[in-house]
DNA sequence: AACGCTAGAATGAACGTTCTATCTAATGGG
DNA sequence: CCCATTAGATAGAACGTTCATTCTAGCGTT
């Protein structure tokens, strides 16, 4: 997930996103963060100029990550039921995979402390462009109800993150059989008839 | 929304909920609340023992109030159908006239500063079982697709937060025509045919 | 000897909470 | 009707702790 970085950033932002999920973001303390990565608060300003920045890089690289993961599904050729069930079906896989980036995720991109920069850079790298594109060609192809192709993504976006969230808080079983009923719902709900 | 509080603690509950939307929680200290709502932090104490309890007390206080909206659409008298309909309606009318509260328990539900037991207080007070309930009346009628109503509930619901959150940040419009027509778009999904 | 890097103590600000003094309003005996 | 008494409510200073960040001294390579 953070390939990117070098061994003492890498063991940072992990522990960063680690605390922040079991703990919150204000019981976050930079002095917690070096006791369990291991690495002092010297080192950690020597690589990151603020706590903030922390938080704000931990944000570009998941979403950076998530969203190459999700396009290797998207840009497969194919139909536009395969595209649109591959990409769900990654999003659903990266999910699984790391949970903690996915809840990460779903919490603060809507809070103020990652800054608007920051997302609207995440949303342009991310695949939720290319996932509206989808869309897009499958209502001119008249396959998909008439309607803003950006909702009703989000709104399938919605139905997949609160069944991940179902899933991970041991509320319902996720397996495969479930996971192709999931998104046979989303289609069909989408479709014309 | 906060009837059942005396005017201290509905101004504290009050200027709580707009600094945390405004600020994030990391950022709301008791200062900033005591100078926004114009009561001394010696008087905050009088009325709750803790920040932990007010946040917990605000919780509390709007999953309560919007539990009780949503169940009047609930419990009308009416086609399974209606009924859907007329539920989703005050989910989405509720968000809209408080958006604030809306997204407090969006962010704050799957928080740890939230206590357990206050979320499960909160769950069975609010509209989950009475849905819940709806959804497992469609499927004995073979009228949804066989699957946990508990799971397509909490599709439905995502679909629904992910519409309010797109129109709340301006992405996406929010007319009469598009409410029903996300409607139909669960409705649909959920269906058999 | 120089430089990148690290550790951990030091710093000053800000935090949640407590304390003390004062204010307000209700009560009751004369 | 008046004042003494009381208990609750309020304000804001004070407290001890913890916070993000900076500083200083030392480490290991080159």
């Amino acid at each position: 997930m953070f390939e990117q970085y070098n061994k003492v950033q890498k063991a940072v932002l992990e522990t960063t996103l680690s605390i922040i999920i079991r703990k919150e973001l204000q019981a976050t303390s930079m002095a917690l963060i070096a006791k369990e990565s291991k690495v002092s608060t010297g080192s950690i300003y020597h690589y990151f100029s603020s706590k903030e920045e922390i938080i704000n890089e931990l944000y570009t690289a998941i979403v950076t990550y998530n969203g190459q993961f999700v396009q290797e599904g998207l840009n497969r050729e194919g139909t536009i039921r395969e595209r649109f069930t591959w990409g769900w079906e990654k999003v659903i896989e990266i999910s699984r995979q790391y949970p903690e980036g996915f809840q990460f995720i779903e919490q603060y991109s809507f809070s103020p402390y990652i800054y608007e920069e920051v997302k609207q850079k995440a949303y342009n790298g991310g695949w939720c462009a290319p996932m509206n594109g989808l869309y897009a060609e499958a209502m001119e192809q008249k396959l998909f109800k008439e309607m803003d192709p950006k909702l009703l993504v989000q709104m399938h976006y919605g139905s997949i993150v609160y069944m991940m969230k179902s899933y991970l808080q041991g509320n319902t079983e996720l397996t495969d059989a479930g996971i192709q009923q999931a998104i046979e719902v989303c289609w069909q709900g989408a479709c014309r008839e």
